[in-house]
RNA sequence: GGACGCGUGGCCUAGUCUGGAUAUGGCACCAGCCUCCUAAGCUGGCUGUCGGGGGUUCAAAUCCCCCCGCGUCCGCCA
């Protein structure tokens, strides 16, 4: 049984390596395994870094090597070219160990072995003002998909949204529901909550542009609260409550479901702000201007405008990154790795709490994804100005594209079916669209890029797997007897993609970088579409048209765990 | 002024950590492929000073330095 077929065979490479570098007496050296360009064969090195203990050109250096390299395990021959070892894998005797593999353990191939730490990944947290734009989602896509990686790669998986109800923001939007009347405001576009409340915060930063009364109104309420004035704090709650309710339903849309909610406002009413505070406060950082605190972190290698980090309001009430400090405090004794997936504003902010752990004495610290904005041609999203592209709504152009397709594909089918279809084609467009750009790129939001449903997309993905179903509805049997039968360069070069499944997991776990997992399996899709063409399966002779839908068989087990991983379904027919 | 990130064909993107063979793919565009398992597919073609300049190296998209452009942050907001 392969669990990790890659490994196993980068193992073995690595091992046949050092037997020759030992027959050579040189020093061992680890140089990392290539792909070589296609023809070349199955895996390379180059041994450049061998000329000076071999006194050899890079050339003679790589003969000298393949001569003292043996097959090993896996292999069938090594060869020197351009001073690169390359070395073919012996498909005749892998290829039947990864087919078996992957049949046994079907939709728990790609999985590794389970990890004793439990991981406590923070994604989301986004403030419960109103609906969830294209730029939010991009951290519940991540932060989604991470967890998802994270348990196949064997870990015990909490994630958590922390809820802001503190603050500013939610003080205006509070104040705004309980004085602002309906008839003043613009129809909602949907009868959500969050679609609805949205309008009484937008409303309320309109009217605070002229009205410097209201100013004080809300900086009186902050302070209310902060200091922990009940009858506010349930006010602001049950606001926030509301809100979030829209957003979880919109969330779950797209397939992202947390595990946990953190209210802000605990970390002041059960006092660990406060312990925080004294804290900092011994710290010999530590400063007071006016009667508001600060660490001075200009020797902590922080300089710009100001060095100065808050952490009390001159009235002693406790700051954002503050409470944060509280909240991770908290998370630390709940989880062994705490996982943030945050926008790439709060990297200052990070660096904050880290350099305050520091002063605190705190050992641990958490890891941190963070991503950058997504912006629209015209500009900036704002929330407050309503210059944003909600992820409601694409979700249901995405869906009504998606639709419009499978009709237009296929007419016989039931209008429930399209729905059905048109909903896991048009959610899963959405988060491959996000999932397969890395992170730190900032992302412009063309529409016509969103509802492109060709190439390296979701649907292209789904479109393989419906067409590897749509041959196993036909082939009679899914094992066969002889899998040394899949000699064809087709086929081979599909076990070769299927066999990396599990070190593709590993590579992103160990990352925290999901994107690749997204180039995986388009390159999967794009391997099988070419098999398709080149290799008929229920026209085949019985054997091996056995293997081949064994064949068909593991692809599809991958394709739908790729997919799976990443939360998105994958349609028996489309 | 400071910090961090990004810059790869007309547009989008992989590779950058860990330097190595003619830089990965997609979109768009052009030309082909459905009496044959779903053409949301496949094949071929067209597009490249890897932002610019210097340096290190046998070898630089990748490492170092300087510069330019874009993004984000530098609040007793969250």
């Amino acid at each position: 049984m392969l669990r990790d077929p890659w490994a196993e065979i980068e193992d073995d490479l690595r091992d046949i390596r050092r037997k020759a570098e030992e027959k050579l007496a040189v020093e061992h050296l680890d140089i990392p395994l290539e792909t070589p360009p296609e023809g070349l064969g199955d895996i390379c090195f180059p041994a450049f870094q061998y000329s000076q203990a071999l006194e050899a050109s890079p050339e003679d250096c790589a003969e000298r090597i393949v001569s003292a390299m043996d097959t090993g395990e896996y292999f069938s021959k090594h060869e020197a070219a351009r001073g690169y070892v390359n070395s073919f894998i012996d498909w005749g005797k892998l290829t039947p160990q990864v087919v078996e593999s992957i049949l046994s353990l079907g939709p728990e191939f790609g999985g590794l072995e389970p990890k004793d730490e439990r991981i406590l990944l923070e994604h989301t947290s986004v403030n419960p003002t109103g609906p969830i734009h294209i730029g939010r989602s991009r951290n519940s896509i991540i932060g989604d998909t991470l967890a998802r990686v994270l348990r196949r790669a064997g870990y015990d998986v909490t994630t958590e949204f922390l809820v802001n109800d503190t603050g500013r923001q939610m003080v205006v939007l509070t104040w705004a529901t309980q004085n602002i009347s309906e008839d003043e405001l613009p129809k909602a576009r949907r009868d959500k909550d969050d679609h609805l409340i949205v309008r009484y915060y937008q409303k309320a930063y309109e009217i605070l542009e002229s009205d410097t009364t209201l100013e004080k109104t809300i900086e009186d309420l902050v302070l209310r609260l902060d200091r922990g004035e009940e009858k506010i704090a349930r006010d602001v709650k049950a606001v926030a409550e509301k809100v979030m309710e829209g957003m979880v339903s919109t969330l779950k849309e797209i397939g992202v479901t947390l595990d946990s909610y953190f209210w802000e406002s605990s970390t002041i009413l059960d006092g660990s702000v406060h312990e925080v505070i004294e804290s900092l406060k011994r710290s010999e950082n530590a400063h007071s201007d006016a009667g508001a605190y600060y660490l001075d972190l200009e020797s902590s290698g922080i300089h710009g405008w100001d060095a100065r980090f808050f952490f009390t309001r001159k009235d002693g009430t406790s700051l954002y990154t503050t409470r944060d400090i509280a909240y991770h405090l908290g998370k630390f004794k709940r989880c062994d790795i705490a996982i943030n997936v945050l926008g790439e504003d709060q990297k200052l902010g990070m660096k904050q709490l880290t350099l305050a752990l520091d002063m605190m004495g705190v050992e641990k610290r958490p890891e941190t994804v963070f991503y950058a904005f997504v912006s629209l041609p015209t500009g900036k999203m704002s929330t407050r100005s309503g210059t944003t592209v909600l992820l409601d709504d694409l979700i249901d152009e995405s869906r009504a594209r998606a639709a419009e397709e499978v009709k237009k594909r296929r007419p016989e089918l039931s209008p429930e079916r399209i729905e059905s279809i048109a909903n896991i084609v048009g959610t899963g467009a959405v988060r491959y669209n996000i999932l397969r750009v890395q992170p730190e790129k900032k992302i412009v939001f063309k529409w016509e890029e969103a509802l492109n449903f060709d190439g390296n997309t979701a649907p292209f993905i789904q479109y393989s797997h419906a067409r590897a179903c749509s041959i196993l509805r036909k082939a009679p049997d899914r094992t066969g007897k002889d899998y040394g039968l899949l000699a064809h360069p087709a086929e081979i070069r599909l076990v070769n993609t299927l066999s990396r499944f599990p070190a593709v997991i590993r590579n992103c776990a160990g990352s925290l970088r999901v994107h690749s997992l997204a180039s995986y399996a388009y390159d999967l899709s794009s391997d099988f579409n070419q098999f398709y063409r080149d290799c008929g399966v229920i026209r085949a002779e019985p054997e091996l048209r056995d293997a081949r839908g064994a064949l068909v068989e593991c692809t599809k087990i991958v394709l739908v765990s790729s997919l799976d991983t990443m939360g998105i379904q994958a349609p028996e027919e489309m």
